[in-house]
DNA sequence: TCTGGGGTCCTAGGACCC
DNA sequence: TCTGGGGTCCTAGGACCC
């Protein structure tokens, strides 16, 4: 039985989602590639996104950009430019500000916007002013979006993915029945494969029969996050727009798969030195400190070896990473075993450092480190990434052309940060001058 | 989907304390 | 040394999202 100790009313909650975003920004700033196929993504060699054409001649998603080149020859391969995307990204933002301050800034290509109590400032209901948004942001950015209006965020998304590309559907509480029995368990947000594996196994296959449950099936079935959804889509609002500017970083990664996998040490660890470096760049430009780290290897067969390191003060310099990480490597370490990726997480992240430091550290390294840190940053910036980088970085950074991209090798200049290298044990490695 | 990269949140269970 | 009951904090790992 549920319990209402409100008077609750309803909400009109908007979900907005760019059609094939990153594609489409590009085709945005270059009409020329508008009506072909086209997929972002040549960084990594993975598509990111893709446009219609190129969707309708059978590339999807995550698929490699080698084996869409062979499906499609005429395809056009771009990388991805997220500077560019976050223009666009903030231009969403502001036409839908434009009908209501409740935003959620939910990711680069999709907003929620609570609509609720607007109808009479805007002078127009919200389903009017659905449409208004759609109609401003279709023109304004030459992209087309897929817009949502129900009654929380579960049926928003719901309804913003009911008619793609360039839809937009609105549902009210008394037709939320029939959209449920049309959509599959598994496409419910927040639902994923797993889940939906566990509730076909209890002859759930759509959301229609999930949300048919009643409280205390959900409560000895599922956990708090599916439960949460299943009062969505009955109708409640659960979840609450997260409102204002994306809150802060939790935590800073980098991963970086390697083909062909390796078995060599050496390899691999220097894999993990460029993981730190390049985390630790995203750290600094941030203008944080990362109090404890983790580094992990995964194996041919997706298994994850790794180890968490607390450090006795906040860092942003590579070199304390990687000093670390150099102690405890033998520990996740195994001879023989295959990797086929290594990655590196920044954690417990704040503003400074100060009231960390190391009193018996009179020496000044910190400070040298400090200033070595600014130096690299502004090379970086003024010479492309990676202009400098640490010795123990070198087998990653030289690799043959096959471990990494060929454009970047070619460009990669060699000069070198002396810093860490393979025989060194100190705490802090030895700072040289940039050759 | 023969599986890239960057995130967040929840939960079970152990450690420790009273 | 064995016996309960109950609370908090932390961690590892699962699950999910774009």
């Amino acid at each position: 039985m549920k319990l209402i100790s409100h008077r609750s009313f309803p909400r009109a909650i908007l979900h907005v989602d760019g059609d094939s975003f990153f594609v489409a920004c590009e085709v945005a700033r270059d009409p020329s590639l508008r009506g072909k196929p086209v997929v972002t993504g040549k960084e990594r060699g993975i598509a990111s996104a893709l446009s219609y054409e190129a969707k309708a001649l059978g590339a999807t998603r995550a698929m490699r950009i080698s084996r869409i080149r062979a499906l499609i020859p005429d395809v056009i391969v771009l990388p991805s430019d997220y500077e560019t995307y976050s223009l666009y990204s903030e231009r969403m933002y502001g036409i839908v500000r434009r009908y209501t301050e409740a935003i959620e800034e939910y990711s680069i290509d999709e907003c929620f916007a609570d609509l609720t109590g607007m109808r009479r400032p805007n002078a127009m209901s919200y389903e009017d002013m659905a449409a208004r948004i759609k109609r401003d942001l279709d023109n304004e950015l030459g992209i087309t979006f897929s817009v949502g209006l129900s009654l929380n965020k579960v049926c928003a998304k719901i309804a913003s993915k009911w008619h793609k590309p360039s839809g937009l559907t609105v549902i009210r509480g008394k037709e939320l029945h029939a959209y449920l029995e049309c959509t599959p368990i598994e496409k419910v947000w927040g639902i994923g494969p797993n889940t939906s594996a566990y509730l076909h196994t209890l002859g759930i296959t759509t959301a229609y029969e999930f949300a048919c449950k009643d409280q205390i099936w959900v409560r000895t079935h599922v956990s708090k996050p599916f439960q949460e959804i299943h009062a969505e889509l009955n109708g409640s609002y659960v979840y609450p727009l997260i409102l204002g500017r994306k809150r802060q970083y939790a935590s800073i990664s980098k991963t970086k798969t390697f083909t062909p996998p390796s078995r060599d040490r050496e390899f691999i660890f220097s894999q993990l030195s460029k993981n730190a470096e390049n985390a630790c760049i995203k750290l600094r430009r941030h203008g944080l400190f990362a109090k404890s780290f983790a580094f992990f290897l995964k194996t041919q067969e997706f298994n994850y070896y790794g180890l968490d390191v607390k450090l006795a003060q906040a860092v942003s310099a590579p070199q304390e990473i990687v000093s670390h990480m150099r102690r405890n490597f033998e520990a996740v370490f195994r001879r023989g075993r295959q990797y086929r990726a290594t990655g590196v997480v920044l954690m417990d992240l704040r503003h400074s450092d100060a009231g960390t430091m190391n009193l018996f550290d009179a020496s000044g390294k910190a400070d040298t480190l400090k200033m070595i840190l600014g130096a690299v940053d502004l090379i970086d910036h003024k010479f492309g990434k990676h202009t400098v980088f640490l010795g123990s970085s070198l087998a990653a950074m030289t690799a043959p052309a096959h471990y990494g991209d060929r454009a970047e090798a070619s460009r990669r200049r060699t000069h070198l940060l002396k810093g860490e290298n393979g025989r060194q044990r100190l705490g802090i490695p030895i700072i040289g001058s940039v050759s």
